[in-house]
DNA sequence: GTCTATACTTCGATAGAC
DNA sequence: GTCTATCGAAGTATAGAC
């Protein structure tokens, strides 16, 4: 994938990912898409027609190759704590190719997609079922307890999502030096992440039957780093 | 300063509140906010003097909120991991009242702090500031595994705000039939949140029995409200 | 403090030549 | 396909009477 696409209508989505992951769907302006595309203004509205219809171009190509890579990895052959693993990483990698990314997804759902028609809808489904699927298989063959599919998916990504989104504004604090946030390299984030997420997920060791019961994570193998 | 109004500027806030978080700063329009505080335009500008100052007087208020509830709680004599199970619970109860806060905190993140002023700045930071000390202290006394305190707010906090703020889309793939993802009600996600934190952050439980431990982590159910 | 009316600006979108 | 020029709507903010 060219970080400098030559075609008009591909280098207006890449700076349009930019301008709607930093200033949203309504800070957003047409005319610095078109001048940081170096395209006209026309030629944005020769090729896309209006703003919200290349909004929801953007938001279909990413959630669908997003959605798609997560899917290879919910279809493949592995345990599925494995999967998981695998998949907090793919979204790492993912966001690192596509840096705009977490930005776009957490508007979007503050905005409660608004401004997304059926498809791009559709396409922004895949991910939370894609994540969902991985889960349903795990617990219904007791690879990882029972967790509610929604409920791990938001734990798995959430923080991840959140986490890089807040680069900016933790780098703003720190400039301002109102706190430290900035001490936690991104690949340490994701070890921590999958770490927290493995233990979290997994099947409890021993059962007690005590009158509240308490799940001890196991698999101490896993401990050293 | 006594001020008596027949209006009072807290029907403003309250209103703005909504409006921002369904629409974000730039979405959001004065007119609307007027109207349906039932106030005259010019009336919110005497009071407020700018739609910036309006926006950065309603974070303030609900940043410094929040962030004093949890400060509370960190600041409280409990053990460390009962007070992440209470934090937690106590974060999905200041949501219960004040239901636009998920939409405005991600919505902050994705847009790096760009329209608040330092003060504004130091009342957001003050929510992974109250976690950061709990964890830190559980860590310090070993009654926590090592988490990093960022690691350790993004994954206890990003969820439940996503999950919350992601309701209304919820509901729209669901009345689109674009998949279920609305079957896990509020009180069992924060449930299944704590249990998964209380798991990751666990001390992992060495072969041999401690002898002698001080401070044994009680399952707790804090649903606090 | 409260209102009506309006000034000033910006933005999305288009017309029409080449 | 690409450009310049511009329109009309919508937005923030203010003036000034009461």
């Amino acid at each position: 994938m060219p970080r400098r696409p030559t075609v008009s209508p591909d280098r207006i989505l890449a700076v349009a990912a930019l301008e709607f992951a930093e200033r949203g769907y309504a800070g957003a302006r047409v005319d610095r898409i078109a001048r940081r595309a170096r395209v006209n203004k026309a030629m944005l509205y020769y090729h896309f027609g209006s703003k919200q219809a290349l909004y929801r171009a953007l938001l279909r190509q990413i959630f669908s190759s997003a959605a798609g890579r997560l899917h290879a990895i919910a279809t493949s052959e592995a345990p599925p704590d494995q999967k998981i693993d695998r998949v907090i990483g793919e979204m790492a990698a993912f966001i690192a190719e596509h840096a705009f990314f977490p930005a776009i997804m957490l508007r979007e759902v503050a905005e409660g997609g608004a401004h997304l028609d059926r498809d791009t809808l559709k396409a922004l489904a895949g991910v939370p079922l894609a994540i969902g699927a991985i889960v349903q298989q795990g617990v219904a063959q007791k690879t990882l307890r029972s967790v509610h599919p929604i409920a791990a998916y938001f734990t798995m990504f959430a923080p991840i999502l959140m986490y890089l989104a807040g680069t900016p504004i933790r780098k703003e604090l720190a400039a301002r030096h109102l706190g430290d946030m900035s001490s936690l390299p991104p690949d340490l984030f994701v070890q921590q992440l999958q770490r927290s997420v493995r233990l979290a997920f997994a099947v409890p060791r021993t059962r007690q039957p005590a009158r509240h019961t308490r799940h001890h994570p196991h698999r101490t193998s896993h401990l050293a780093r």
